[in-house]
RNA sequence: GCGAGAGUGGCGAAAUUGGCAGACGCGCUGGACUUAGGAUCCAGUGGGCCCAAAGCCCUUGGGGGUUCAACUCCCCCCUCUCGCACCA
């Protein structure tokens, strides 16, 4: 391990010092400037910082000092989602208060932050777990149940048997519960939705004018979504004119191809459609084998189907047709009308289902030529299908849809795979559900004078056995806001996802004290201009963010129709081909990292070993690497820190070395800037400092005795400054007291980003590159503005070239400007 | 199955969007300085032919194609990662 470093620790310590005594990055409103508005998502506050952390942060306070540099008003915020089940666990493991053992970590993890030198306005630090705060949400609440945007209904939800609470869909993964990766089972139970639903064509349609977006974010999104059009229409159950069967479908133009309908095994209309027991002992069956079947193994798609025949029959509306009516377990009751027609023709579950069962199978569509497979769900002419034949499928659905209308018989309808959003928690440490369960008036919300409704701090937490609020006689037992009698509390808790979907409002006016925030802030500051996280959050707190900002607006709240304007979705840090965890034995900590090699170099490395997107690969040589790096930049000042101090404004410089190391300065200014700009390729950016650095410590050792001093010392000194300078927003603490050094007394980060300068840039000559055939065969150095003819008669003159074209003829030459010629022969 | 993305040296990665493949860094090899160095500096480092050099040939998952020119565009195939997963 090297000893030979300079001294990080005292100047990080310096530095951070500094930047919070003169209160640097504390941001005001301010119309005079343009605003930045630049926000990581914030940590849940789980003990200690990780190496992922340290690599969002890293960009985020890049970019915010870049932006900083080139004069925005820059908002930079940093707070907790506090709330959220590890606390509780915690609690229930080691008997520590949620509270404390959250504010404690929160602590801890600040210090850590500050460490890293983050350059973000502690002043308007929040956690989701102080009353201040969602006292806010829950008035929101309120708002949102007055307008039927938030509700309440009985339904089967996803509930995780470990963590002992309902969860969202967008919560499950493959089955499993997001946090603690249980199996998740069904369970019919009340609770409260958020509707999202009301929203999904209009996040669906934004989705195209979130350019600053990632695509494949995006792509998620509109698959969670899951928009798709068809009809609606009834089927008749023959001999019952009491009965019909809803069914959704988004292909109408198959209809004359119906030989069968499927009904979900738990569909409501099933017991009336049963003729005796015997069936109805059959159907019982049927269910209870249905239900035996994991969720696991319901994600196996190719597994046979599961069906039961009823002995009722309907009737396809079109053909005029009976055809048979089953149970199926590949129908789900919760999307669409939990009914289908199936046109086994043209759907490959329906066609796999139909030839288990031995029904018949109608192509409506003509095949093209040379078709082998199974179901066609292509496009084509329709066939067998009596008024729509001849049609294309696009044309034949308009038209089924239009008779289906006519008739009376069903509606065209959009479905969404989007569900509303279950916020019910039956744990503690969350913000409590401001409602009351009235004798007399039924369920009515907190009166907004009594809030916020304060989570009781004494509590019994066990883990299981319902909502641990519902013990705390205190909290249960209250008035009602509407007669002042006796009424029961809401005991469930707001999912944590509902505090991360507005914090970044609150971060306008984090102390405002008569709203969620102050609407003058909220405007100046609003929307986020770049929001950088993983890529976990694709459809979870995205999403909801979204649809809580659309929220707001339609109550009048927020202007702004998004909350995040870019978002930069950050690869996972990972270390010998997995992704570090304890299990694995393959951590990193930040700590260990800050204290051995310092904050800049951790953060230069995290920025340096691959483009953000990406995953990062962990390589504790490259730690090293970036450590030298630094060191070398930090010896090239003190070495020659005389020279330097001589150096006076960079002239325009009176030899061709010179002229061309200035020229190598001020590319590294545009290159850097584009890197930044452009793609955040910030790991390019780096290596061109980095060039600029070799071509610095080169130009010193030859151009001693070629050159008048002071010219020398001028252009070293603009390199250095240079390479300070854009080197700052990444290792912000190194460069501050090397600017210091050269004599500067103010801020790195109030000096302004160099621009490239227009003269240095330009050159007189050019290389290009010589190629016969496309094989590179010469180079020739020529004047810049040097005609094609001259070009052309230079480079098939040339001694490299001769031998390649003398024994052939030349076709043609191609001269690409500032670039290439090539020169194409014949043999 | 559907959707998205990726495949380049020993490793992390670059390539101005069709114009010198492998910048920069790691690792490795050799040298300098040194009591010593795992510090620092200098040089080399895709593969092959060659004692060596000059030089030549090959090389961006595989196969075709377009083009003066392809990592980049088009078609087919293979592999991997991620997301959704019986959504009618």
């Amino acid at each position: 391990m090297s000893t030979d470093r300079y001294p990080f620790r005292e100047i990080e310590a310096k530095w951070q010092r500094i930047w919070e005594e003169r209160q640097q990055f504390h941001a005001v409103e301010d119309a005079s400037r343009p605003k930045f508005y630049c926000l990581e998502m914030f940590p849940y506050p789980s003990g200690r910082i990780h190496m992922g952390h340290v690599r969002v942060y890293a960009i985020g306070d890049l970019l915010a000092r870049y932006k900083w540099m080139r004069g925005f008003n820059v908002l930079h915020p940093m707070g907790w989602d506090a709330f959220g089940l590890p606390a509780e666990n915690a609690a229930i493991e080691n008997g520590v208060h949620p509270a404390i053992w959250t504010y404690e970590n929160i602590d801890y993890m600040r210090s850590q932050l500050k460490k890293l030198g983050i350059s973000y306005d502690w002043g308007r630090e929040l956690a989701t777990c102080d009353p201040s705060y969602y006292k806010w949400e829950q008035l929101i609440f309120i708002k949102m149940l007055e307008r039927g945007l938030a509700y309440r209904r009985r339904s089967t939800v996803n509930w995780c048997p470990s963590c002992q609470t309902v969860l969202a869909n967008e919560q499950v993964e493959a089955g499993r519960c997001w946090r603690c990766d249980s199996e998740v089972t069904p369970r019919e139970i009340e609770g409260w939705f958020f509707k999202i639903t009301a929203y999904a064509d209009e996040l669906l349609a934004w989705c195209d004018r979130l350019t600053g977006w990632p695509e494949r974010v995006i792509t998620m999104q509109r698959n969670w979504i899951g928009r798709s059009e068809g009809a609606e229409f009834d089927l008749a159950v023959a001999g019952r004119s009491d009965l019909a069967i809803r069914v959704f479908t988004t292909r109408p133009d198959t209809v004359f191809g119906m030989t069968y309908a499927v009904l979900a095994p738990e569909h409501p209309l099933v017991d009336r459609l049963l003729t005796d027991d015997a069936e109805r002992r059959a159907v019982t069956e049927f269910r209870g084998e249905v239900a035996r079947e994991s969720e696991i193994e319901r994600l196996a798609a190719d597994r046979p189907k599961r069906g039961l025949r009823l002995r009722a029959k309907v009737v396809n509306p079109f053909s005029r047709a009976e055809i048979p009516l089953f149970l199926a377990d590949y129908v789900l009751m919760g999307y669409g009308t939990g009914a289908i027609m199936a046109v086994p023709g043209e759907d490959q579950r329906d066609w796999d289902f139909a030839r288990q069962h031995g029904l018949p199978i109608i192509e409506t569509v003509k095949r093209p030529d040379g078709w082998v497979g199974e179901a066609y769900a292509g496009d084509g002419v329709k066939i067998n299908s009596g008024f729509l034949d001849d049609l294309s499928v696009t044309e034949a659905k308009r038209k089924a849809i239009d008779w289906i209308v006519e008739r009376g018989i069903g509606v065209a309808k959009v479905n969404y795979r989007l569900r509303d959003w279950g916020i019910s928690r039956q744990r503690y440490w969350g913000a409590p559900i401001p409602v009351l369960y009235c004798e007399r008036d039924g369920m009515v919300p907190e009166a907004e004078e009594n809030l916020p409704v304060v989570l009781p701090r004494d509590v019994q937490l066990s883990g299981k056995g319902g909502s641990p609020l519902a013990e705390v006689a205190s909290f249960v037992n209250a008035t009602c806001p509407t007669c002042g009698g006796k009424a029961r509390r809401e005991t469930d808790t707001m999912d944590t996802f509902v505090e991360s979907s507005w914090y970044f409002l609150r971060y306008a006016s984090p102390r405002y004290e008569r709203g969620m925030f102050e609407r003058s802030a909220a405007e100046y500051w609003m929307p986020v201009d770049q929001y950088i996280g993983g890529i976990e959050h694709a459809v979870l707190h995205l999403l909801y963010a979204r649809f809580y900002t659309k929220v707001l607006r339609d109550l009048g709240m927020v202007k702004v129709d998004e909350p995040f304007t870019a978002l930069l979705s950050q690869g996972m840090v990972i270390k010998d081909g997995a992704k570090m965890s304890k299990s694995k034995g393959n951590v990193v900590d930040p700590d260990d990292l800050i204290h051995t090699f310092g904050a800049d170099t951790a953060r230069l490395f995290s920025l340096f070993a691959a483009p953000p997107e990406k995953d990062l690969d962990w390589n504790d040589h490259g730690v090293e690497g970036a450590s030298r790096f630094l060191n070398r930049v930090w010896r090239f000042v003190f070495t020659h820190l005389d020279t330097l101090k001589a150096g006076a404004v960079p002239p325009t410089p009176s030899t061709d070395e010179g002229r061309v190391f200035r020229r190598t300065i001020h590319e590294t200014i545009k290159r850097v800037t584009e890197d930044i700009e452009r793609d955040f390729h910030f790991n390019t950016a780096i290596s061109a400092v980095m060039e600029l650095v070799n071509a610095t410590y080169a130009f010193e050792s030859v151009s001693a005795d070629r050159m008048a001093g002071a010219e020398r010392a001028a252009l070293l000194r603009e390199a250095v400054e240079v390479v300070i300078l854009l080197l700052g927003p990444i290792a912000p603490h190194v460069t501050e007291e090397l600017w210091a050094a050269l004599g500067h007394a103010a801020s790195l980060f109030e000096q302004p980003w160099p621009t490239p300068d227009a003269g240095a840039l330009t050159r007189k000559d050019v290389t290009l590159v010589v190629q016969v055939d496309g094989k590179v065969r010469s180079r020739l150095q020529v004047d810049i503005d040097a005609t094609e003819e001259h070009i052309q008669r230079l480079a098939l003159a040339d001694d490299k070239v001769q031998p390649w074209v003398r024994a052939r003829a030349v076709e043609r030459v191609v001269v690409v400007a500032n670039r290439l010629v090539n020169i194409v022969t014949r043999a």
